[in-house]
DNA sequence: GTCTATAGTACGATAGAC
DNA sequence: GTCTATCGTACTATAGAC
């Protein structure tokens, strides 16, 4: 692959992080790389294309390990039940541990809020396979759980990763600088037993809707 | 006010949700609301004035709600320790049921991921009362815990919070259609119980890093 | 594979008549 | 308070030389 193209993903990555995807001009990334503005049709045939790439680049690798560390799991606890925490650390800890320096976190934290129907087909191409297998291992941790518990659970889970990947201004806001971003494996940590408490709590949750 | 500034104001709330804020233009939203061009000029001064009078129409009455519940839970509990529930109750209600049919809600669920500086004002400036009440009461519900994990887990809620404000077409998309978006109440009661037993699991936290 | 040059369109903002 | 008309700028995308 060309250098050209790869400083063009660099900018671009940094860029839509900061500035959002439809408020970053090519022009700017184009400047940014010290490349031609040619430069993005030729590689990537247009604005949505490059975005794809963007995307591409960093989900590929991050779902995989995603998918290691749940087969490492699965195999050790044979046909059993799964832990929680253990099936919760798989999903959240190769996105958390991208890094506070990866450009890409931003991204990964707007991913299912930016505006437009493209970055739908994004998900859906790369996230197919990482759903299937973590819906499949989230029963298998809680069997006595309702479906739909789970379900609204999970969605709570990446809505509390997405915003934490998103960026982390507003806990040192809220903590006034006394909470520490760059720990990262102290944040994976905080995000698996928080959302693996609140998962359970679900569980007959109709029951104890009487508590207000 | 001038009918045109609040049908302005409706088509824009719409389209800034639907679109989000750069990607959607004052010649979109003029045509939409059936008003000229230069209305948005006279009554608005520009499209940052325009973003903030769209935020500061909705953000008061939730906010407000929120301090009046939060009001009446302190009084009923005297200088006692607040139940958590309720506190958590007082701040995620008054936003969850702006109900489905609001337009503010995918507004609200991207209030802290659009990119720009100027949301940081808006923020700031409607923000900063609720705040301040919340995180007193927050501790006076959960007196034992560290003042570290209980900003971790406000910044986890409030994650959930806005995730689940800017839509459910992901939940739908992880329910299969089974988990109903429209149940305010449902949803309210479950960020409620989910938040709060992932606030309360977070106490002493170091003792159970050691899961793994 | 990289450049220059430009077509064609859309943008935010404002001036000035009514 | 609402209109028309327009300025100056920025955008994506492409054609065509090298």
């Amino acid at each position: 692959m060309s250098d050209t193209k790869n400083r063009i993903l660099d900018a671009a990555e940094r860029l839509f992080g900061e500035r959002g995807l439809s408020a970053t001009s090519l022009r700017a990334i184009t400047s940014a790389a010290g490349a031609n503005q040619a430069a993005i049709n030729y590689h990537f045939r247009s604005k949505e294309g490059l975005i794809w790439a963007v995307y591409a680049r960093r989900l590929g690798p991050v779902n995989q390990r995603r998918l290691e560390m749940l087969d490492a799991s699965e195999a050790k606890h044979g046909s059993g039940t799964l832990p929680l925490e253990e099936v919760m650390e798989a999903f959240v800890a190769p996105i958390v541990q991208l890094g506070p320096e990866s450009a890409f976190c931003p991204l990964m934290g707007r991913m299912y809020t930016e505006p437009g129907d493209f970055l739908r087909k994004v998900i859906l191409e790369h996230m197919g396979e990482v759903a299937r297998r973590f819906t499949m291992a989230f029963k298998r941790a809680l069997p006595e759980m309702p479906d739909m518990d789970l379900y609204w659970g999970a969605f709570f889970t990446i809505g509390m990763l997405a915003h934490t990947m998103h960026g982390t201004k507003l806990l040192e806001a809220i903590s006034a600088g006394r909470c520490d971003p760059a720990d990262r494996e102290g944040i994976a940590h905080r995000i698996v037993i928080f959302a693996s408490a609140g998962l359970r709590s679900l569980v007959g949750l109709p029951a104890r809707l009487t508590h207000s």
